[in-house]
DNA sequence: GTGAAAGCGCTAACAA
DNA sequence: TTGTTAGCGCTTTCAC
């Protein structure tokens, strides 16, 4: 391909390129069509005015004549006009982007952490990116380098450990959504998982419930971060001696269907168990339907627990027993971390915060 | 039509004209000893290097002796040196940021949306701006104003008429998801409502249901848009000459405890309606589990239909039947024809493209 | 009320 | 391999 076959129309001649637009680089992403940007110079020219005279006019500033403003707005306007935001960001340092990073919008948890993330940001005019990593291990650590290039801030849900490495090494403020029980040199906040889970089983072994099954997130185990809540399930059973067989414990997909076919597997083996708890509320609604499915009464065969205390939880039958985590709030504490971080606060000078599950009782435990 | 005929009077469309204030005024929030950045320049200052070999240290590029490379990266790490995306963005034309504009993250619809939003984009290596309206008229106008600052190109949820107007008429390549009825030249993806609506009216009446009421959202009822689908039902049922008692229209919160609340409302007074077609899932939900609650069988003493097909109506019992739009499709369509404006395409070249809504038949009607 | 000049921080082209 | 030069498009002084 000629190199004049990728230059945009009316930009170079045959013979000598105009050496305005001469360094303009051509990416392959963008297309070869791509409108050229009209400048504030172009308008001004245009309009038989100078530069910061379209800049008065654009901004809307006092010190222009009413007339000459209308008639820059009409030439910019019919121009197809636009204020450069990279322009601008350069000479007002004030525009702040966060990037939040979040593993699955379909999982209802998100949603609400990203709304208590908008709010958060919209009070301080910040705006938010949007990133989606699926907890893939290669989309953690491609979207950390994004942030470095696009965002004055991260906050983000990670779970591969080394991902989390490199979010906290770099130089950007960086908070991690669920720090989980990790170094507390890395900004976030804390969901109380321990505390939670405990709460959960001695309510459900108060109930009288010995045989409890978990459904466990088969990512969680995946990931190298340390899964407080099978760690406490084991530990609680332990310490009340109620003996676990390895057959309880099922790896599920984080989903309604995964939910259902770790159920289905958890009763093809151990029809026995009277309770379960779940991961989070995704699974064990999913499995708590597939039960019901299967001829088993809620809570008097199998009792349900789940972990997140999503509102969707009230849609089935029972209702969804579950260990409530404000997840609205978790999103807010997180951006006012994040501001710190930004106003030049230490890593270590972010004060600890934890979010503690409470549990919500419903119907289905 | 020339781009400046179709501005409504007293706006200017282009930058940020009717603003609050020129400059954002900040939130007590952010403090405001800020951290001055560190810059290129400064790098190379302090390694004894010209900036331009920072610059390559830091995107990694060949031409450069990599122990000169490791010095500058070492030095750029602990000064805390972090590029600016804005001095970037503007030497590099290439980096494209979308404005995804959506009424509420907490209704499911737009996660799943926004999902395929998040996924188009990224498969163009562009990042996503998130802006919450809850349909608000001030926030939407507000909205639209940010995305003319902040974006290269906007794809928008937006109820008010004046707020479409806006949006359509400034300079900035903008797609309208749900289009509506509106006209042509606003590029969109139109959902087809009515033979939604139709299908799904035809069906009720097919099963025999007369007595068939209607839950509207009472945003769409303030909203200057025509409200597809109650004017549908309204005209099927004319169409089938049942006479429709107005009562059977009841206004409800766009949430489930909206739907709920209608549904209350709707049986103290007409307790003998057989069926409710509703606005959307949420509000079908929220109708059918106060329906419950309050002593009625679903499907038999009363049969709900929703509309959007979310995943959360199989969690209900019965489960919702509803009109099912590919909501992840509207999405990604929305991007494609964004990307076409960007590369040029005249608003008019934009291939029509509709949704069209399926009767998915679950259990409750 | 308007314009000229001086950068903001970075990368691409070219020179050394 | 490295440095120098020339902008990218805009706003902010500071003159006029």
């Amino acid at each position: 391909m000629s190199l004049a076959a990728r230059v945009p129309d009316g930009e170079c001649g045959v013979g000598h390129c105009a050496r305005r637009t001469g360094r303009r680089s051509y990416s392959p992403f963008v297309p070869t069509n791509r409108r050229p940007r009209v400048t504030i110079d172009q308008v001004a020219q245009a309009t038989g005015v100078s530069r910061q005279t379209v800049s008065r006019a654009i901004n809307n500033k006092s010190e222009i004549d009413p007339e000459t403003r209308q008639r820059v707005l009409d030439a910019a306007r019919a121009m197809g006009y636009r204020p450069s935001r990279f322009a601008r960001g350069l000479v007002r340092q004030d525009l702040i982007t966060l990037g939040l990073v979040i593993a699955d919008v379909l999982n209802p948890f998100f949603p609400e952490v990203t709304a208590g993330v908008l709010e958060a940001a919209e009070r301080r005019g910040w705006q938010v990116v949007v990133y989606n990593t699926g907890s893939e291990h290669r989309k953690e650590l491609e979207v950390v380098d994004l942030l470095f290039d696009q965002v004055d801030a991260g906050v983000a849900f990670l779970l591969h450990h080394d991902a989390i490495a490199k979010a906290a090494a770099g130089n950007l403020p960086f908070v991690l959504l669920d720090k989980g029980g990790r170094a507390p040199a890395v900004p976030g906040v804390r969901i109380d998982f321990e505390g939670g889970a405990r709460r959960g089983l001695e309510y459900l072994i108060g109930k009288g419930h010995r045989r409890i099954a978990m459904l466990d997130d088969e990512m969680a185990l995946s990931g190298e971060a340390p899964n407080a809540r099978r760690e406490l399930y084991l530990r609680v059973m332990g310490e009340r001696g109620i003996p676990v067989d390895v057959g309880w414990i099922q790896p599920a997909h984080n989903s309604i269907d995964g939910g259902a076919a770790a159920m289905e597997r958890l009763l093809s083996a151990h029809r026995d168990v009277t309770a379960v708890f779940a991961y989070n509320d995704v699974i064990a609604i999913g499995a708590q339907l597939r039960a019901r499915a299967l001829g088993l009464r809620v809570p008097e065969d199998c009792a349900f627990l789940g972990f997140d205390g999503l509102s969707i939880g009230e849609l089935v039958e029972p209702p969804l027993t579950t260990l409530h985590i404000d997840k609205r709030r978790l999103g807010e504490i997180a951006v006012e971390q994040a501001a710190l971080l930004l106003a030049g606060a230490g890593e270590t000078e972010i004060p600890e915060a934890v979010i503690e599950p409470q549990l919500l009782i419903r119907a289905s435990a």
